[in-house]
DNA sequence: CCAAAAGTGTTGCTATTACACCCATGG
DNA sequence: CCATGGGTGTAATAGCAACACTTTTGG
């Protein structure tokens, strides 16, 4: 079997960049302003070149498409490859996630941010953050749709037993349980007992080293809180 | 960006086919008989053909190479596309992990099933069923140790939420609770208490209607056993 | 003083684990 | 009749969810 015998596929890679804004879930997308899927809104995405392997091709995305200065929490999350997924020509796409915090965010004019929320089973309501655009993701360009679905339900699936949680939170920044809480409820689509998570959810990511009370409380209207930064690296916890 | 602006990497699939074989959980190889890695073991795998999915691939793959007749479990596992992964060029593979029941296993030549045990974190210790072959998962050809490493790790994360531990066992077929146990210790890597796997788990299997009792006994040395047979579908139970 | 927001305690329920006991068969 | 293997019972424990109560601030 010769190295050359195959016509090779066009392979790119496309990014499912989602943040908490104003504690609701948001992914970014952009509209197409070229056939196919013209005025359809897609993911970003681009080709990977010669140099450079699939990360690298989606460091080049942020970095230069969506101009996002700072380094990224990034995982791959499948591969799609089926034959007609893009109407021109053979195409197989490796789909990243991307995590970005909110107070990281650059505007560019064509990005777009939609808040997520569910409507029917795989099927997700997206409102546009700046103008009144809405849609659902059964409605974006390629198989986009089917990316965003099995992404959220990878996300949500991840929450709690890793630290992708974290990702949307701007290093080193301080932040209450009550700010976790809505990033937590934001992601997970779900709400979580006040109670419970500052008592027990808390003190499980303190006693797996994932964050540190900084000793100092925040200020505003009712009892002061205390205040956390993140300190773990990169751990699973949960499941010996 | 046009669509002809840069050259195409060349897109394999790569096949980590496991079964359970004398209760031990076992993963297929091939030995290369050409440069590079010569000589040494690495995982089944093809070109993607110009009229194929990665899925289409992984069929082909399994029909013709590993010439195993029936359909089997196949999911993917994720895609590799560092730069030199592949001495000689720049190839992406998509990893696919296949599973096999024991009882549907053909013998061709050039499959060499290995047993899998764990020796040191992240480093596995391959023992060859046929021969006296023993080597450690690192020392495979291509990046391949490293897929089998987070296959394996997938596999195990996966056998208490998902229907996976089925795809071992051939359809249709009568098990007792202690031939699933079996399974499902090969797997996981662990033992698990006898009593608790027949009161609880498998009551779990049967209320998610998994599994049902056939009514009808295993006979042999000792007490009779309860017989069931795998009903469900593609399912994922616990959580919400 | 009171509403708002935060920390902590109580309780009940469920799942998990370890272990024990008795049951049914083949040799 | 007894070793082997299979089903089921019990008790201790851990984790989770719901809710109540207390604490500390700003207005």
């Amino acid at each position: 079997m010769g190295l050359l015998e195959y016509r090779h596929p066009y392979v790119t890679v496309d990014l499912l960049l989602f943040s908490v804004i104003d504690n609701s879930l948001a992914i970014c997308l952009t509209k197409r302003d070229e056939e196919p899927f013209k005025g359809m809104y897609s993911l970003p995405g681009t080709f990977i070149h010669e140099d450079e392997s699939g990360e690298g091709a989606v460091e080049r995305l942020l970095a230069d498409k969506l101009q996002i200065p700072k380094q990224i929490y990034v995982e791959q999350l499948q591969t799609f490859s089926d034959l007609y997924r893009d109407p021109r020509e053979r195409v197989i796409s490796i789909a990243y996630i991307g995590i970005i915090p909110e107070k990281e965010m650059v505007d560019i004019s064509w990005m777009h941010w939609f808040i997520i929320s569910n409507s029917n089973v795989d099927c997700l309501k997206l409102t546009s953050l700046n103008d009144e655009d809405k849609l659902l993701s059964s409605e974006l360009g390629f198989d986009h749709g089917k990316m965003l679905n099995i992404a959220l339900n990878r996300l949500r699936g991840k929450i709690d037993y890793t630290d992708i949680l974290f990702k949307f939170i701007q290093e080193k920044q301080c932040f209450t349980a009550s700010d976790l809480r809505n990033v937590y409820q934001a992601v997970a689509g779900k709400e979580v007992n006040r109670g419970n998570f500052t008592k027990y959810q808390m003190n499980t990511y303190i006693s797996t080293g994932l964050i540190k009370k900084t000793g100092t409380q925040s200020v505003g209207r009712g009892r002061p809180a205390d205040t956390y930064t993140y300190t773990g690296g990169e751990k699973l916890w949960i499941r010996s």
